[in-house]
DNA sequence: AAGGGTCTTTACGCATTCTTTATGCCCTGG
DNA sequence: CCAGGGCATAAAGAATGCGTAAAGACCCTT
């Protein structure tokens, strides 16, 4: 929420998107640009971005068919530019998952307002993502609550910051180096030390066994990593 | 989101507020309708629509003043119509909280689109209750009202700015730059201190025990979280 | 102008958390 | 077999954050 958006902007026309990349950029928005339909799509898969503004007319394929493959896996908000006013088109877009549709040319501010007004319904999109669970243990990301057989664990700052941490990525290890920098600041990536401690205590408090991991396991050399969930 | 869902219509032109309570019925929607700004908060928070659409033109208050007062207790989705095309009201309203904006006239069915759009992206939005109840607490933000064991408490406005807060994610954690933020401004996220001493009035005046708390639960280093409504 | 209520500022005791320091274990490779 | 690096755990001292109280500043109403 504090952090910072990153949008991604569709467009083929060079020159719109300088235009969207200034104005986004000076409002202190991460840009990410697209020129095409398919860049687009992958774009939006690597970069994540919590905002997509789509034009239309893209050369190689449907503007459409874009917002069509990407809601297939993907609920960020869409936010669809067009030259074209016809109101079939829109009653198309917006049904195809788009969220607001602007007609081109438009004012800077009012499109800047709809970003804000778009941004601003987001999180509570990302907040309803489902709370992982690891057979007794389920990680609650949004409430920052973490329950083992039912009942609350109580977590330190840094406890609790290691776990979310593994949490986001289950089953993936996580390097040492990773979670240093995450959780105790670039400056702390050589004190390896502080991490086994934090791992003890919370392994202490969900009652797991280094040697018979339930869920936190040890890459020897590596980093840690969580048990997949079921 | 499978329920049929209600939208509210903020109008004082009775026939637009026929021609959209035909053109909204005959898509499955219940419509409410409201001719004035006060009579429209009223049945927003009677309702409980899924989707407001409010017209900007109102005799009795300032548009912009009823879309503020809705949004200091409800997160419904706002559709705004207006006959001005002024792009610095489209972007006030789109700031004041509104999700979309239309200018009559408008093609009804690009009109039905949006509300779709608007329905679909905030099914959610909708069901936080205004008046969560904490066992003996309940905290009624369409009034301002809060009760313990049936008696009102008086809070003071920022006392009652933070029980808010905290009562619209209930359960939640809300960070103290989050509160901090909302309550004091952006100039005072480092003033944590001043968080700790109006949570303990409260805390006083709702006869609650940090140690053994019954409804606001420190979360030491992130912030606070008031306990799950039952 | 006085008064009450609210907000801000300042101060301090206490608990928890974090950091530091120390020690023993296990596995691996020479 | 032994040496060494990485891992786990324990227990201190240091630092930070929380809760409470109280006094002064501010604001609004009367």
């Amino acid at each position: 929420m504090s952090q910072i958006a990153t949008l991604l902007v569709i467009d083929d026309e060079p020159q719109i998107r300088k235009f969207l990349r200034i104005s986004l950029s000076s409002q202190g928005y991460k840009v990410v640009e697209a020129a095409t339909g398919a860049e687009g799509l992958a774009q939006a898969a690597l970069a994540r971005p919590d905002l997509v503004v789509l034009d239309l007319g893209l050369p190689d394929m449907d503007g459409q068919q874009v917002l069509r493959e990407l809601r297939e896996w993907s609920a960020v908000p869409v936010l669809v530019l067009s030259v074209r006013a016809s109101e079939v088109q829109k009653v198309e877009a917006l049904d195809s998952g788009a969220n607001d549709y602007v007609t081109k040319p438009f004012g800077i501010q009012e499109f800047l307002a709809r970003v804000r007004a778009l941004l601003r319904q987001a999180p509570q999109a990302a907040a309803t993502d489902v709370a992982p669970s690891f057979g007794p243990l389920t990680v609650d990301l949004a409430f920052r609550k973490v329950t083992l057989d039912g009942v609350e664990v109580a977590l330190t700052r840094k406890e609790y910051a290691l776990l979310a941490q593994l949490a986001t990525y289950p089953g993936r290890v996580i390097t040492q180096q990773q979670l240093l920098k995450d959780i105790w600041g670039p400056t702390h990536v050589d004190d390896s030390h502080y991490l086994r401690i934090v791992v003890a205590h919370v392994r202490q408090k969900l009652g797991d066994d280094p040697t018979a991991p339930r869920f936190i396991i040890t890459e020897p050399g590596v980093g840690y990593r969580l048990v997949a969930p079921e």
